[in-house]
DNA sequence: GCCAACGTTGGC
DNA sequence: GCCAACGTTGGC
């Protein structure tokens, strides 16, 4: 099993928002960065757990826990000319871009803050905190994990 | 809103 | 296949 972090703008699509589908789930649309994609394509498993991140706010950061609960399949956004994902290069033959279904199995207790995340020595690796890192998607190990739970519950 | 960093595009 | 121009990301 892997774990992961993924972006959203919350002024997009929140957390709360997730929360509010039914059985908190949906999918994982608009991803259109060909590494990001490779990483839901290629590795990300029925099972895997996933950080829900704040992007693009006030104060970004960690702030809920999803299960990967279906893996990757085409993203029609891709097709649609009325999406704002829309990609005039995908084509129902090769659609280019995937998505996948995800499940919130809960808020974090206390949301763990970009800023404060970059404070521990611990996390140091992550890229998320490496200059210039855009990934929407990106890998976390294990010990990173264990240690931002560990945070929020704390 | 600014801007550094990065990814993509397209002419050559 | 190079690389300049352009678009996007995302923290601040």
């Amino acid at each position: 099993m892997k774990y992961w972090l993924m972006k959203s703008e919350p002024d997009a699509y929140s957390v709360d928002d997730l929360a509010a589908q039914p059985k908190k789930t949906d999918y994982w649309d608009g991803i259109r960065n060909y590494q990001a994609r490779n990483f839901m394509r290629d590795e990300m498993k029925i099972g895997d757990q996933a950080f829900f991140y704040h992007s693009s706010c006030a104060e970004p950061g960690v702030v809920g826990i999803m299960e990967v609960v279906r893996a990757a399949y085409t993203d029609n956004s891709a097709l649609d000319s009325k999406s704002k994902y829309f990609d005039p290069k995908a084509t129902a033959e090769n659609p280019r871009w995937v998505m996948v279904g995800v499940r919130l199995k809960r808020k974090l207790k206390r949301a763990i803050s970009l800023r404060e995340l970059k404070t521990y020595k611990a996390l140091i690796d992550m890229p998320l905190l490496q200059r210039g890192t855009r990934l929407s998607i990106m890998p976390v190990t294990k010990k990173q994990w264990d240690y931002i739970i560990k945070l929020s519950d704390s």
